[in-house]
RNA sequence: GGCUAGGUGGCAGAGUGGUCAUGCAGCGGCCUGCAAAGCCGUGGACGCCGGUUCGAUUCCGACCCUAGCCUCCA
Protein backbone atom coordinates (compact mmCIF):
# COMPACT_ATOMS: atom_id res chain seq x y z
CA UNK A 1 0.00 0.00 0.00
CA UNK A 2 1.79 3.14 -1.42
CA UNK A 3 1.59 6.14 1.17
CA UNK A 4 2.70 9.70 0.22
CA UNK A 5 3.22 12.73 2.48
CA UNK A 6 0.37 14.87 2.04
CA UNK A 7 1.94 19.00 2.12
CA UNK A 8 -1.74 19.36 1.73
CA UNK A 9 -3.08 17.74 5.11
CA UNK A 10 0.44 17.16 6.41
CA UNK A 11 0.07 13.57 6.62
CA UNK A 12 0.98 10.11 5.06
CA UNK A 13 -2.19 9.15 3.05
CA UNK A 14 -3.12 6.35 1.50
CA UNK A 15 -2.59 6.36 -2.41
CA UNK A 16 -5.67 6.23 -4.28
CA UNK A 17 -5.40 7.34 -8.03
CA UNK A 18 -8.83 9.50 -9.37
CA UNK A 19 -8.83 6.65 -12.51
CA UNK A 20 -7.69 3.60 -11.37
CA UNK A 21 -4.42 2.41 -12.59
CA UNK A 22 -3.44 6.37 -13.89
CA UNK A 23 -1.93 8.63 -12.44
CA UNK A 24 -1.33 12.22 -13.87
CA UNK A 25 1.37 14.20 -12.40
CA UNK A 26 2.63 17.79 -12.57
CA UNK A 27 5.46 19.29 -11.02
CA UNK A 28 7.00 22.83 -11.56
CA UNK A 29 9.92 22.91 -13.30
CA UNK A 30 12.75 25.92 -14.38
CA UNK A 31 12.84 29.47 -15.24
CA UNK A 32 15.01 29.37 -18.31
CA UNK A 33 17.59 32.06 -17.84
CA UNK A 34 20.69 30.48 -16.63
CA UNK A 35 22.25 27.55 -15.83
CA UNK A 36 20.20 24.65 -13.58
CA UNK A 37 22.15 24.02 -10.34
CA UNK A 38 22.29 21.23 -7.89
CA UNK A 39 18.72 22.42 -6.30
CA UNK A 40 17.18 21.88 -9.19
CA UNK A 41 18.72 18.86 -10.17
CA UNK A 42 17.43 17.68 -6.72
CA UNK A 43 13.92 18.48 -7.37
CA UNK A 44 14.14 16.92 -11.20
CA UNK A 45 15.42 13.48 -10.10
CA UNK A 46 13.55 13.03 -6.93
CA UNK A 47 10.37 13.46 -9.13
CA UNK A 48 12.12 11.21 -11.80
CA UNK A 49 11.84 8.38 -9.20
CA UNK A 50 8.74 8.81 -8.09
CA UNK A 51 7.75 8.22 -11.87
CA UNK A 52 9.76 5.71 -12.01
CA UNK A 53 8.68 3.91 -8.86
CA UNK A 54 4.83 4.52 -9.98
CA UNK A 55 5.51 2.84 -13.53
CA UNK A 56 7.47 -0.01 -11.75
CA UNK A 57 4.36 -0.78 -9.70
CA UNK A 58 2.20 -0.64 -12.72
CA UNK A 59 0.52 2.82 -12.75
CA UNK A 60 0.09 4.60 -16.42
CA UNK A 61 1.67 7.43 -15.54
CA UNK A 62 1.20 10.95 -17.49
CA UNK A 63 3.92 13.07 -16.16
CA UNK A 64 3.97 17.19 -17.13
CA UNK A 65 6.93 19.23 -16.28
CA UNK A 66 6.47 23.05 -17.46
CA UNK A 67 9.05 25.21 -18.43
CA UNK A 68 8.72 29.21 -17.54
CA UNK A 69 9.87 31.00 -20.63
CA UNK A 70 8.92 34.26 -19.91
CA UNK A 71 9.08 36.35 -17.07
CA UNK A 72 10.85 39.38 -15.19
CA UNK A 73 14.02 37.74 -14.93
CA UNK A 74 14.31 36.90 -18.29
CA UNK A 75 13.20 40.03 -19.63
CA UNK A 76 16.02 41.64 -17.76
CA UNK A 77 18.85 39.01 -18.40
CA UNK A 78 17.87 39.19 -21.75
CA UNK A 79 17.98 43.27 -21.87
CA UNK A 80 21.75 42.62 -19.46
CA UNK A 81 22.99 40.27 -22.66
CA UNK A 82 21.93 42.47 -25.32
CA UNK A 83 20.41 39.34 -26.41
CA UNK A 84 16.82 38.22 -27.64
CA UNK A 85 14.61 36.49 -25.15
CA UNK A 86 14.26 34.12 -27.42
CA UNK A 87 17.02 33.00 -28.08
CA UNK A 88 18.31 33.44 -24.44
CA UNK A 89 15.33 30.83 -23.22
CA UNK A 90 16.14 28.41 -26.52
CA UNK A 91 19.85 28.68 -24.92
CA UNK A 92 18.57 27.44 -21.68
CA UNK A 93 16.07 24.96 -22.62
CA UNK A 94 19.12 22.59 -24.56
CA UNK A 95 21.39 23.40 -21.96
CA UNK A 96 18.76 22.29 -19.44
CA UNK A 97 18.23 19.31 -21.18
CA UNK A 98 21.53 18.10 -21.40
CA UNK A 99 22.19 18.37 -17.75
CA UNK A 100 18.61 16.65 -17.20
CA UNK A 101 19.74 13.79 -19.63
CA UNK A 102 23.28 13.70 -17.80
CA UNK A 103 21.52 12.70 -14.82
CA UNK A 104 19.52 10.05 -16.20
CA UNK A 105 16.27 11.91 -15.88
CA UNK A 106 13.64 10.67 -18.25
CA UNK A 107 12.00 12.88 -20.42
CA UNK A 108 8.64 13.65 -18.96
CA UNK A 109 5.34 13.05 -21.18
CA UNK A 110 4.39 16.68 -21.62
CA UNK A 111 6.96 19.88 -21.31
CA UNK A 112 4.60 22.89 -21.97
CA UNK A 113 5.71 26.51 -22.20
CA UNK A 114 4.63 29.24 -21.13
CA UNK A 115 4.47 31.39 -23.81
CA UNK A 116 2.90 28.05 -25.86
CA UNK A 117 -0.05 28.53 -23.67
CA UNK A 118 -1.08 31.91 -23.83
CA UNK A 119 -4.73 31.50 -24.91
CA UNK A 120 -5.35 28.75 -22.04
CA UNK A 121 -4.28 31.34 -19.65
CA UNK A 122 -6.36 34.34 -20.85
CA UNK A 123 -9.47 32.10 -21.49
CA UNK A 124 -8.91 31.34 -17.09
CA UNK A 125 -7.95 34.92 -16.39
CA UNK A 126 -11.57 35.41 -18.09
CA UNK A 127 -13.15 32.61 -16.44
CA UNK A 128 -12.06 34.15 -12.97
CA UNK A 129 -12.83 37.47 -13.74
CA UNK A 130 -16.64 36.40 -14.83
CA UNK A 131 -16.93 34.20 -11.74
CA UNK A 132 -16.03 37.47 -9.35
CA UNK A 133 -12.42 36.02 -8.87
CA UNK A 134 -10.82 38.63 -10.30
CA UNK A 135 -10.32 42.43 -11.71
CA UNK A 136 -9.13 44.63 -13.78
CA UNK A 137 -6.87 47.42 -11.57
CA UNK A 138 -6.34 51.36 -12.56
CA UNK A 139 -3.02 50.44 -13.99
CA UNK A 140 -4.58 47.94 -16.25
CA UNK A 141 -3.36 44.96 -14.49
CA UNK A 142 -5.71 42.01 -13.85
CA UNK A 143 -5.40 40.79 -9.94
CA UNK A 144 -6.42 37.95 -8.14
CA UNK A 145 -8.61 39.12 -5.20
CA UNK A 146 -7.45 37.13 -2.61
CA UNK A 147 -10.30 37.55 -0.13
CA UNK A 148 -12.84 35.93 -2.56
CA UNK A 149 -11.51 32.15 -1.95
CA UNK A 150 -11.97 31.28 1.53
CA UNK A 151 -9.65 28.18 1.51
CA UNK A 152 -6.42 30.50 0.97
CA UNK A 153 -3.83 29.84 3.20
CA UNK A 154 -4.81 26.18 3.58
CA UNK A 155 -1.75 24.84 1.87
CA UNK A 156 0.72 26.94 3.63
CA UNK A 157 -1.60 26.48 7.07
CA UNK A 158 -1.25 30.53 7.18
CA UNK A 159 -3.94 32.80 8.00
CA UNK A 160 -5.17 35.95 5.77
CA UNK A 161 -4.35 38.58 9.06
CA UNK A 162 -0.88 36.83 9.90
CA UNK A 163 0.21 37.47 6.32
CA UNK A 164 -0.92 41.12 6.22
CA UNK A 165 1.06 41.52 9.05
CA UNK A 166 4.24 39.85 7.71
CA UNK A 167 3.71 41.93 4.47
CA UNK A 168 7.11 43.29 4.33
CA UNK A 169 7.21 44.82 0.75
CA UNK A 170 5.25 48.23 -0.53
CA UNK A 171 2.36 47.49 -1.18
CA UNK A 172 1.12 48.16 -4.73
CA UNK A 173 -0.89 51.08 -4.99
CA UNK A 174 -3.16 49.30 -7.50
CA UNK A 175 -4.06 46.29 -5.45
CA UNK A 176 -7.22 46.22 -3.35
CA UNK A 177 -5.31 43.98 -1.07
CA UNK A 178 -1.46 43.81 -1.03
CA UNK A 179 -2.04 39.72 -0.48
CA UNK A 180 -3.46 40.14 -4.25
CA UNK A 181 -1.23 38.62 -6.78
CA UNK A 182 -1.50 39.23 -10.81
CA UNK A 183 -2.36 36.99 -13.28
CA UNK A 184 -2.01 39.17 -16.18
CA UNK A 185 0.46 42.41 -16.67
CA UNK A 186 -0.05 45.20 -19.19
CA UNK A 187 2.82 45.67 -21.47
CA UNK A 188 5.18 48.24 -21.05
CA UNK A 189 6.88 49.87 -24.24
CA UNK A 190 9.57 47.13 -25.49
CA UNK A 191 8.54 44.48 -23.60
CA UNK A 192 7.24 41.18 -25.19
CA UNK A 193 3.63 41.17 -25.33
CA UNK A 194 0.90 39.25 -26.34
CA UNK A 195 -2.91 40.76 -27.27
CA UNK A 196 -5.34 39.90 -25.06
CA UNK A 197 -9.15 41.47 -23.46
CA UNK A 198 -7.52 43.41 -21.30
CA UNK A 199 -5.09 44.78 -24.20
CA UNK A 200 -0.92 43.83 -25.20
CA UNK A 201 0.24 41.90 -22.06
CA UNK A 202 1.57 39.04 -20.37
CA UNK A 203 0.74 36.16 -17.98
CA UNK A 204 1.50 36.86 -14.60
CA UNK A 205 3.95 33.75 -12.83
CA UNK A 206 1.40 31.62 -10.98
CA UNK A 207 -1.75 31.24 -13.47
CA UNK A 208 0.69 29.49 -16.10
CA UNK A 209 0.65 26.60 -14.06
CA UNK A 210 -2.85 26.13 -13.57
CA UNK A 211 -3.42 26.97 -17.59
CA UNK A 212 -0.66 24.29 -18.59
CA UNK A 213 -1.75 21.59 -15.76
CA UNK A 214 -5.07 21.97 -17.04
CA UNK A 215 -4.24 21.92 -20.63
CA UNK A 216 -2.23 18.98 -20.56
CA UNK A 217 -3.59 17.06 -17.32
CA UNK A 218 -7.07 18.36 -17.14
CA UNK A 219 -9.37 20.74 -13.70
CA UNK A 220 -8.01 17.86 -11.22
CA UNK A 221 -5.55 15.28 -11.14
CA UNK A 222 -3.64 13.31 -8.57
CA UNK A 223 -0.04 14.43 -7.90
CA UNK A 224 1.53 18.64 -8.08
CA UNK A 225 5.25 18.64 -7.10
CA UNK A 226 7.69 20.97 -6.56
CA UNK A 227 10.26 22.57 -4.23
CA UNK A 228 9.30 23.24 -0.86
CA UNK A 229 10.00 27.16 -1.80
CA UNK A 230 6.95 26.77 -4.29
CA UNK A 231 4.43 25.96 -1.43
CA UNK A 232 3.76 29.58 -0.44
CA UNK A 233 3.00 31.74 -2.30
CA UNK A 234 2.78 29.84 -5.75
CA UNK A 235 0.85 26.45 -5.29
CA UNK A 236 -1.03 28.53 -2.43
CA UNK A 237 -2.02 30.71 -5.80
CA UNK A 238 -2.52 27.87 -8.07
CA UNK A 239 -5.25 26.31 -5.46
CA UNK A 240 -7.14 29.91 -5.63
CA UNK A 241 -6.83 29.84 -9.09
CA UNK A 242 -8.04 26.92 -10.26
CA UNK A 243 -10.30 26.09 -7.65
CA UNK A 244 -11.83 29.82 -8.14
CA UNK A 245 -11.98 29.20 -11.58
CA UNK A 246 -13.57 25.22 -11.96
CA UNK A 247 -15.49 25.25 -8.58
CA UNK A 248 -13.82 21.95 -7.58
CA UNK A 249 -10.63 20.35 -6.47
CA UNK A 250 -7.61 20.91 -8.33
CA UNK A 251 -5.03 18.28 -6.86
CA UNK A 252 -5.68 15.71 -4.19
CA UNK A 253 -1.61 15.02 -3.15
CA UNK A 254 1.26 18.16 -2.80
CA UNK A 255 4.48 16.67 -2.54
CA UNK A 256 7.22 19.29 -1.67
CA UNK A 257 11.03 18.40 -1.92
CA UNK A 258 13.39 19.99 0.88
CA UNK A 259 16.57 22.42 0.20
CA UNK A 260 19.81 21.30 -1.42
CA UNK A 261 22.32 23.53 1.39
CA UNK A 262 25.65 24.50 1.22
CA UNK A 263 26.88 24.89 5.12
CA UNK A 264 23.71 24.47 6.21
CA UNK A 265 22.54 27.25 4.21
CA UNK A 266 19.98 27.34 1.44
CA UNK A 267 21.80 26.76 -1.82
CA UNK A 268 20.04 29.52 -4.44
CA UNK A 269 20.20 32.04 -6.86
CA UNK A 270 19.06 34.64 -4.88
CA UNK A 271 22.29 34.07 -2.12
CA UNK A 272 25.10 33.21 -4.95
CA UNK A 273 26.06 30.07 -3.08
CA UNK A 274 25.03 27.70 -6.19
CA UNK A 275 26.68 25.67 -8.31
CA UNK A 276 25.51 24.42 -11.33
CA UNK A 277 24.87 20.87 -12.55
CA UNK A 278 27.61 21.13 -15.50
CA UNK A 279 30.23 22.61 -12.87
CA UNK A 280 29.12 19.50 -10.41
CA UNK A 281 29.70 16.73 -13.17
CA UNK A 282 33.29 18.38 -14.05
CA UNK A 283 33.96 17.00 -10.81
CA UNK A 284 31.52 13.70 -10.08
CA UNK A 285 30.08 11.49 -12.05
CA UNK A 286 26.40 12.21 -12.52
CA UNK A 287 25.37 8.73 -11.03
CA UNK A 288 27.46 9.56 -8.30
CA UNK A 289 25.41 13.16 -7.92
CA UNK A 290 22.11 11.41 -8.34
CA UNK A 291 22.85 8.49 -5.65
CA UNK A 292 24.01 11.42 -3.61
CA UNK A 293 20.32 12.91 -4.17
CA UNK A 294 18.38 9.70 -3.62
CA UNK A 295 20.89 8.85 -0.46
CA UNK A 296 18.40 11.04 1.87
CA UNK A 297 14.63 11.51 1.54
CA UNK A 298 13.37 13.77 -0.26
CA UNK A 299 11.43 15.84 2.24
CA UNK A 300 14.73 16.47 4.32
CA UNK A 301 17.69 19.67 3.77
CA UNK A 302 20.75 17.94 1.61
CA UNK A 303 24.00 19.13 2.35
CA UNK A 304 26.35 19.57 -0.79
CA UNK A 305 29.66 18.75 0.20
CA UNK A 306 32.91 16.96 -1.36
CA UNK A 307 32.60 14.99 1.33
CA UNK A 308 29.21 13.33 0.89
CA UNK A 309 30.00 13.25 -2.70
CA UNK A 310 32.73 10.90 -1.84
CA UNK A 311 30.78 8.74 0.00
CA UNK A 312 28.29 8.63 -2.68
CA UNK A 313 30.90 7.76 -4.79
CA UNK A 314 32.71 5.03 -2.43
CA UNK A 315 28.58 3.40 -2.36
CA UNK A 316 28.12 3.42 -5.90
CA UNK A 317 31.62 1.73 -6.43
CA UNK A 318 30.62 -1.18 -3.65
CA UNK A 319 27.19 -1.98 -5.65
CA UNK A 320 29.24 -1.73 -9.12
CA UNK A 321 31.76 -4.34 -7.56
CA UNK A 322 29.35 -6.74 -6.24
CA UNK A 323 27.74 -6.78 -10.64
CA UNK A 324 31.37 -6.94 -11.75
CA UNK A 325 31.70 -10.36 -13.79
CA UNK A 326 28.22 -10.94 -13.93
CA UNK A 327 26.69 -10.97 -17.06
CA UNK A 328 23.33 -9.69 -17.57
CA UNK A 329 21.21 -12.09 -17.77
CA UNK A 330 16.94 -11.91 -18.11
CA UNK A 331 16.58 -14.09 -14.95
CA UNK A 332 13.62 -12.86 -13.02
CA UNK A 333 14.19 -10.70 -10.43
CA UNK A 334 13.67 -12.62 -6.64
CA UNK A 335 10.62 -12.22 -5.46
CA UNK A 336 11.65 -11.51 -1.70
CA UNK A 337 14.25 -8.47 -2.18
CA UNK A 338 11.04 -6.85 -4.70
CA UNK A 339 9.16 -7.54 -1.95
CA UNK A 340 11.62 -5.53 0.46
CA UNK A 341 12.45 -2.96 -2.10
CA UNK A 342 8.17 -1.86 -2.74
CA UNK A 343 7.54 -1.72 1.16
CA UNK A 344 10.19 0.89 1.54
CA UNK A 345 9.24 2.78 -1.50
CA UNK A 346 5.71 2.54 -0.27
CA UNK A 347 6.33 4.00 2.54
CA UNK A 348 6.49 7.67 0.88
CA UNK A 349 9.30 7.23 -1.12
CA UNK A 350 11.70 6.22 1.00
CA UNK A 351 14.78 5.91 -1.21
CA UNK A 352 17.54 5.81 1.82
CA UNK A 353 15.94 2.54 3.14
CA UNK A 354 15.10 1.69 -0.48
CA UNK A 355 19.09 1.85 -1.10
CA UNK A 356 19.47 -0.36 1.93
CA UNK A 357 18.02 -2.84 0.62
CA UNK A 358 20.18 -2.47 -2.38
CA UNK A 359 23.72 -2.95 -0.41
CA UNK A 360 21.67 -5.41 1.37
CA UNK A 361 20.97 -7.27 -1.65
CA UNK A 362 24.88 -6.74 -2.35
CA UNK A 363 26.43 -8.38 0.58
CA UNK A 364 23.81 -11.72 -0.33
CA UNK A 365 25.46 -11.49 -3.43
CA UNK A 366 28.65 -11.06 -3.11
CA UNK A 367 28.14 -14.10 -0.66
CA UNK A 368 26.57 -16.16 -2.69
CA UNK A 369 29.69 -15.73 -5.19
CA UNK A 370 32.05 -16.25 -2.34
CA UNK A 371 29.94 -19.73 -1.70
CA UNK A 372 30.20 -20.46 -5.42
CA UNK A 373 26.15 -20.80 -5.33
CA UNK A 374 24.06 -20.32 -8.53
CA UNK A 375 22.09 -17.74 -7.42
CA UNK A 376 24.70 -15.02 -8.61
CA UNK A 377 23.15 -14.39 -11.77
CA UNK A 378 19.50 -14.01 -10.15
CA UNK A 379 20.64 -11.63 -7.42
CA UNK A 380 22.30 -9.67 -9.88
CA UNK A 381 19.81 -9.57 -12.07
CA UNK A 382 17.17 -8.79 -9.44
CA UNK A 383 20.17 -5.61 -8.21
CA UNK A 384 20.30 -4.40 -11.87
CA UNK A 385 16.26 -4.29 -12.03
CA UNK A 386 15.52 -2.70 -8.48
CA UNK A 387 18.88 -0.32 -9.07
CA UNK A 388 16.88 0.65 -12.53
CA UNK A 389 14.11 1.68 -10.74
CA UNK A 390 15.97 4.55 -9.13
CA UNK A 391 17.63 5.23 -12.44
CA UNK A 392 21.03 3.37 -10.92
CA UNK A 393 23.23 0.90 -11.60
CA UNK A 394 22.49 1.00 -15.83
CA UNK A 395 26.06 0.84 -16.67
CA UNK A 396 28.02 -1.91 -17.51
CA UNK A 397 30.36 -2.80 -13.84
CA UNK A 398 33.60 -3.83 -15.12
CA UNK A 399 33.50 -0.19 -17.53
CA UNK A 400 32.01 1.73 -14.20
CA UNK A 401 34.96 0.68 -12.51
CA UNK A 402 37.38 1.07 -14.72
CA UNK A 403 36.05 5.15 -15.86
CA UNK A 404 36.94 8.10 -14.26
CA UNK A 405 34.83 8.36 -10.93
CA UNK A 406 35.57 11.70 -10.96
CA UNK A 407 35.41 14.50 -13.82
CA UNK A 408 34.13 12.53 -16.60
CA UNK A 409 32.98 15.70 -18.60
CA UNK A 410 34.45 16.15 -22.14
CA UNK A 411 34.27 19.42 -22.41
CA UNK A 412 36.34 21.15 -19.61
CA UNK A 413 36.43 24.95 -18.98
CA UNK A 414 37.42 25.13 -15.54
CA UNK A 415 41.30 23.88 -14.25
CA UNK A 416 40.90 20.67 -12.71
CA UNK A 417 43.90 20.96 -9.79
CA UNK A 418 43.98 17.95 -7.66
CA UNK A 419 41.09 16.07 -8.91
CA UNK A 420 42.42 15.80 -12.29
CA UNK A 421 46.05 14.84 -11.39
CA UNK A 422 44.63 12.31 -10.05
CA UNK A 423 42.48 10.98 -12.82
CA UNK A 424 44.95 11.85 -15.32
CA UNK A 425 47.43 10.01 -16.92
CA UNK A 426 47.45 6.75 -17.82
CA UNK A 427 45.83 5.03 -20.53
CA UNK A 428 43.95 1.55 -20.78
CA UNK A 429 46.87 0.29 -22.80
CA UNK A 430 49.55 1.63 -20.70
CA UNK A 431 47.60 0.27 -17.17
CA UNK A 432 47.23 -3.35 -18.98
CA UNK A 433 51.04 -3.11 -19.91
CA UNK A 434 52.03 -2.48 -16.65
CA UNK A 435 50.27 -5.19 -15.17
CA UNK A 436 51.93 -8.04 -17.51
CA UNK A 437 54.89 -6.42 -16.39
CA UNK A 438 53.94 -7.19 -13.25
CA UNK A 439 52.63 -10.69 -13.84
CA UNK A 440 56.03 -11.47 -14.79
CA UNK A 441 57.91 -10.06 -11.96
CA UNK A 442 55.28 -12.33 -9.65
CA UNK A 443 56.25 -15.51 -11.51
CA UNK A 444 59.24 -15.13 -11.20
CA UNK A 445 58.58 -13.93 -7.12
CA UNK A 446 60.17 -10.86 -7.64
CA UNK A 447 58.07 -9.20 -4.70
CA UNK A 448 59.80 -6.01 -4.66
CA UNK A 449 59.37 -5.16 -8.63
CA UNK A 450 56.05 -6.00 -8.34
CA UNK A 451 55.05 -4.08 -5.15
CA UNK A 452 56.80 -1.13 -7.29
CA UNK A 453 54.40 -1.90 -10.43
CA UNK A 454 51.58 -2.07 -8.10
CA UNK A 455 52.84 1.08 -5.98
CA UNK A 456 53.62 3.37 -9.08
CA UNK A 457 49.99 2.41 -10.56
CA UNK A 458 48.15 3.28 -7.08
CA UNK A 459 49.95 6.53 -7.54
CA UNK A 460 47.99 7.13 -10.38
CA UNK A 461 44.82 6.31 -8.95
CA UNK A 462 44.67 2.53 -10.37
CA UNK A 463 44.19 -0.36 -7.65
CA UNK A 464 44.51 -3.75 -8.53
CA UNK A 465 43.24 -7.42 -7.49
CA UNK A 466 44.76 -10.38 -7.94
CA UNK A 467 42.27 -12.75 -8.43
CA UNK A 468 42.22 -16.39 -9.28
CA UNK A 469 41.48 -15.72 -13.25
CA UNK A 470 44.56 -13.27 -12.98
CA UNK A 471 44.50 -9.22 -12.37
CA UNK A 472 41.84 -7.23 -12.47
CA UNK A 473 42.21 -3.25 -12.07
CA UNK A 474 40.07 -0.23 -11.41
CA UNK A 475 40.19 3.38 -10.84
CA UNK A 476 39.98 4.61 -7.23
C1' G B 1 6.26 38.13 15.41
C1' G B 2 3.32 33.96 12.65
C1' C B 3 3.85 29.24 10.29
C1' U B 4 6.69 24.59 8.89
C1' A B 5 10.51 21.05 9.34
C1' G B 6 14.61 19.12 12.08
C1' G B 7 18.27 17.89 16.27
C1' U B 8 20.44 9.85 15.90
C1' G B 9 27.17 6.60 16.89
C1' G B 10 33.84 9.58 13.87
C1' C B 11 30.97 11.05 9.09
C1' A B 12 26.47 10.39 6.05
C1' G B 13 21.62 8.72 6.89
C1' A B 14 16.88 5.51 7.90
C1' G B 15 13.80 3.76 11.63
C1' U B 16 11.39 1.86 16.05
C1' G B 17 7.61 1.76 22.68
C1' G B 18 11.47 -3.64 24.79
C1' U B 19 16.53 -8.57 19.69
C1' C B 20 19.81 -5.77 13.22
C1' A B 21 19.12 -0.06 9.74
C1' U B 22 22.43 0.75 5.75
C1' G B 23 27.15 2.88 3.58
C1' C B 24 32.04 4.94 4.66
C1' A B 25 35.77 5.00 8.54
C1' G B 26 37.71 1.75 13.16
C1' C B 27 38.94 -2.97 15.46
C1' G B 28 39.62 -8.73 15.24
C1' G B 29 39.54 -12.96 11.94
C1' C B 30 39.35 -15.67 6.97
C1' C B 31 41.44 -15.18 2.11
C1' U B 32 46.31 -13.18 -0.18
C1' G B 33 53.54 -13.75 -1.41
C1' C B 34 52.05 -8.95 0.74
C1' A B 35 47.90 -6.15 -0.69
C1' A B 36 43.08 -4.91 -2.83
C1' A B 37 38.19 -6.63 -3.19
C1' G B 38 35.01 -9.85 -0.70
C1' C B 39 33.21 -12.68 3.53
C1' C B 40 32.58 -13.52 9.02
C1' G B 41 32.63 -11.08 13.74
C1' U B 42 32.79 -6.51 16.73
C1' G B 43 32.78 -1.54 19.50
C1' G B 44 30.02 3.04 19.25
C1' A B 45 23.88 6.90 19.13
C1' C B 46 19.45 8.76 19.71
C1' G B 47 19.77 17.85 22.03
C1' C B 48 18.21 19.21 27.44
C1' C B 49 14.51 18.67 31.53
C1' G B 50 10.13 16.62 33.26
C1' G B 51 5.72 13.23 32.53
C1' U B 52 3.03 8.61 30.85
C1' U B 53 4.76 3.33 30.98
C1' C B 54 6.94 -2.72 33.76
C1' G B 55 10.14 -0.32 29.99
C1' A B 56 11.10 5.68 25.73
C1' U B 57 15.79 7.49 21.21
C1' U B 58 10.61 6.32 19.78
C1' C B 59 4.35 8.94 22.99
C1' C B 60 3.09 13.84 25.83
C1' G B 61 4.69 18.80 27.80
C1' A B 62 8.32 22.65 28.60
C1' C B 63 13.13 24.37 27.17
C1' C B 64 17.58 25.07 24.12
C1' C B 65 19.57 25.01 19.22
C1' U B 66 19.37 24.80 13.67
C1' A B 67 17.15 25.45 8.94
C1' G B 68 13.11 27.03 5.78
C1' C B 69 8.68 29.98 4.44
C1' C B 70 5.96 34.75 5.36
C1' U B 71 9.31 38.82 -1.18
C1' C B 72 11.53 36.26 -6.98
C1' C B 73 13.39 31.11 -5.99
C1' A B 74 13.52 23.59 -7.19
Amino acid sequence: MLQIFNSLTRQKETFAPIEPGKVRMYVCGMTVYDYCHVGHARSVVVFDAVVRYLRWRGYDVTYVRNITDIDDKIIRRATENGEGIDSLTARFVAAMHEDFAALGVAPPDAEPRATGTIAGIVALVEQLIARGYAYRAANGDVYYDVSRFERYGRLSNKRLEDLRAGERVAVDEAKGDPLDFVLWKTAKPGEPAWDSPWGPGRPGWHIECSAMSRACLGEHFDIHGGGMDLKFPHHENEIAQSEGAHGHTYVNYWMHNGFVNVDDEKMSKSLGNFFTIREVLKLYRAEVVRLFILSSHYRSPLNYSDENLELATGSLTRLYTALKGVPSTTEPPLETWLERFGTAMDDDFNTPEAIAVLFELARELNRARAEGSADVERLAATLRALGGVLGLLGDDADAFLKGRLRAVSADLTISWNIEGARAGGLSEEQIEALIAERAAARKAKNWAESDRIRDLLKAQGVVLEDGAAGTGWRRA
